[in-house]
DNA sequence: TTATTAAAAGACCTTTTTATCTTTTAATAG
DNA sequence: CTATTAAAAGATAAAAAGGTCTTTTAATAA
């Protein structure tokens, strides 16, 4: 439904989002090391993000990545569509060529009102706008393995 | 969230289920046709199929693959489970390493009820009785193109 | 018992996706 | 200016997914 692609870059811009401005750029490598994501591979994607007019940078010393305010009014929808197409997450569930109502496979009415519901959130709030609700509602944007361990080292 | 190779095991599954039994035992080559997947690539997941006894085969003269009774009690989720493994569909839709409520992703609460949805539609019915429903709501079970061409050839 | 049929097995190939590495360009601090 | 910093660009590589082909095995009809 997303590529890995589409995730990181997902996550990253959210991790922008909160964590960077104007004046305090980040760098591939620090955002890397926070979601845990390969960073030449989330070089790769900002590269794109930046043509795509997503994200913005500087290069040089205090240099990084940033949201413009321009780039603040984009929102997920608009990412995803710059790394996977929208095609790829408009497609039928079970591979058919066409979604649609009037030909459905086996489980389009369960599928359609779920990616309406989550095309419409990725959609209908702006970058900043999501950053904020999932900040306040303390959802994860890391891939880091945050799993408690079994037992605490201890003597 | 599905891989090809489900979707192909899944919909050739259900065409089983459909046009065959053990007097009318069906080929790989008419199966891949009929649904249009690539047939050397559905026979690799049909040998798979049999290994995992979610599907039968004989070989030789009016050989073919069918669905023994023991079959027909299979579930969908146990095509998938015998191709993909059940981690993939139940991966977080953001790629977090893990997808539970307790540390949700941001959009874990649109996915979580979806997935519970689709995951029981999968498993609560037979094959038998999902192929029935199928057909009943006339349910489309081919990866051909359907859509109408936009002008008929004519004089 | 032999020829034929169709699956099983396994080697192999191609494409796509994911990931890495090296060189070049641009910004700026000193 | 010059050294330094960090992104841009582009080549390359590794892994996974998707797909094909050839040989072997088993069933059966003639
Ligand atoms: S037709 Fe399959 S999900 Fe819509
Ligand atoms: S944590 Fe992401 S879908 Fe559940």
């Amino acid at each position: 439904m997303l590529s890995r692609a589409s995730k990181y870059a997902i996550l990253s811009t959210l991790f922008l989002a909160q964590h960077s401005s104007e004046e305090r750029k980040i760098s591939v490598k620090e955002i890397a090391e926070s979601i845990d994501v390969p960073s030449p591979f989330l070089a790769k994607l900002f590269q794109q993000l930046v043509r795509g007019k997503i994200i913005s940078s500087t290069k040089g010393p205090h240099g990084g990545f940033y949201l413009s305010e321009k780039n603040k009014m984009k929102n997920v929808l608009d990412i995803i569509e710059n790394i996977d197409g929208l095609n790829k997450i408009n497609s039928c569930f079970m591979g058919l060529n066409e979604c649609d109502s009037t030909n459905p496979c086996p489980v389009h009415f369960i599928v359609e009102p779920f990616k309406n519901n989550i095309l419409g959130k990725f959609r209908d709030k702006t970058i900043m706008e999501f950053a904020k609700e999932i900040s306040d509602k303390g959802r994860l944007l890391t891939l880091k393995d945050i799993s408690p361990s079994f037992e605490e080292p201890h003597e």
